[in-house]
DNA sequence: ATTACTATAGCTCGAGTAG
DNA sequence: TCTACTCGAGCTATAGTAA
């Protein structure tokens, strides 16, 4: 994982145009630019090169800096995030899948907490059939996607505490499963457990409106 | 000016929605999603709090956080910056003005050395005239825009050494002057100096082209 | 449960310098 | 010039703990 400081830095090598091309440089004026060292800048400038981000060209005037794709992924992560935080919403284009399984029915209990319920109803667009479908992530293309969706912009549902113990805020992503039924992805906010495991609410109870069963492939579209 | 740590603080926040919203969080569990100690996540807090990047509102159970307008620029000065970098296209709307002064001759000397000059023919679409303009920007958004320019992608040309001196690398980028001729602004990429004059190559000679004289003011508009 | 202070371990940075 | 090494000063993160 590249630190914020190596990140700033390729960054810097970005704005001088080292994601086309090999830029003519040196650590001095590396240093310089950046408003540290000439040994700092040298020092992150071989990690970087270390870590397979950056590819460089020395000779005894100066040197040429390229940032490999590795490097360009590391700035198109951090873009990718920005463009969703600065300007939220969501790409079309996400499907996940999982294989449906039946669960412990703790998030039906959830759900139909007061706190909850409320701002579920009001927010959503549709009332809850009061329970969720637990689809379970199994590749790992999906794991990425799952990951995926907790950047994504959703309708708030704001935590409670009920005295005893506090409900944490759920995110609510809009999808389309199956292609047929208008629903949502259902997340917890707080916790980003590595969790293989994806819930949905919708309006209707979904085992029968769509036909499925337990391990059933369930395909799940974001909408924007 | 917010640290490298900082800014990633604040990315953390912003993806967990603080740019629009009253988020409910705790300096733990933002510990946790940072990977550092919930000490480290407090002090980072504390500074951005009392820089004016974010905004909190504490209390026992923890606190609901937002990121301030300040915070917000902090984000999207980077995301701009990706933006030209990973999809360099100009934006059409950037003018400058600046008023015309007669320099010392320098720019002609330089452009003219066989390293750039022949660069420049073949590059620019157009064979220079052997002189440059001088513009003196004056107004203080004339000087923001100006250090703009130093991020815009444009045409390079590459640096080279004559034996006894080094000559830095130039971007070029491409420019309408006086809404009439088509030139170039011309920037020395090395020198981030903080410098209020621009110069500006065209095939013509501008001066009697566009018939103007000193302390004529003399609008550029970039072209994407 | 919180936030945040203090003290210290540990790391980072830059001066000096070699190649 | 350049890059990059060593090493000590100084800064930063964390453990322990208070409120």
């Amino acid at each position: 994982m590249v630190s914020p400081n190596q990140w700033f830095f390729l960054l810097k090598l970005a704005e001088l145009g080292a994601v086309e091309r090999w830029v003519f440089t040196s650590t001095t004026s590396l240093a310089m630019e950046l408003g540290c060292s000439q040994q700092t800048a040298s020092r992150l400038l071989r990690k970087l090169s270390l870590d397979g981000y950056v590819e460089r060209r020395m000779n005894f005037r100066g040197e040429h800096v390229k940032i490999t794709e590795n490097g360009i992924m590391e700035l198109r992560k951090i873009h990718d995030t920005l463009t969703l935080t600065l300007h939220p919403r969501r790409p079309s284009y996400l499907t996940i899948q999982g294989r449906l399984f039946t669960g412990l029915g703790e998030g039906a209990y959830y759900i139909t907490r007061e706190g909850y319920w409320k701002q579920l109803v009001n927010k959503l667009g549709f009332k809850p059939y009061p329970g969720t479908l637990n689809l379970k992530v199994s590749t790992s293309t999906g794991m990425v996607t799952r990951r995926e969706l907790e950047k994504l912009p959703g309708i708030i549902i704001d935590g409670f505490s009920d005295g005893q113990r506090t409900f944490g805020t759920l995110k609510c992503i809009p999808a389309l499963i199956n292609d047929k039924i208008r629903g949502a992805v259902l997340l917890i906010q707080r916790t980003h457990h590595n969790s293989s495991v994806i819930e949905i609410i919708a309006p209707v109870y979904l085992r029968e409106a769509l036909k499925i069963k337990d391990n059933d492939l369930v395909n799940v579209k974001i909408l924007p």
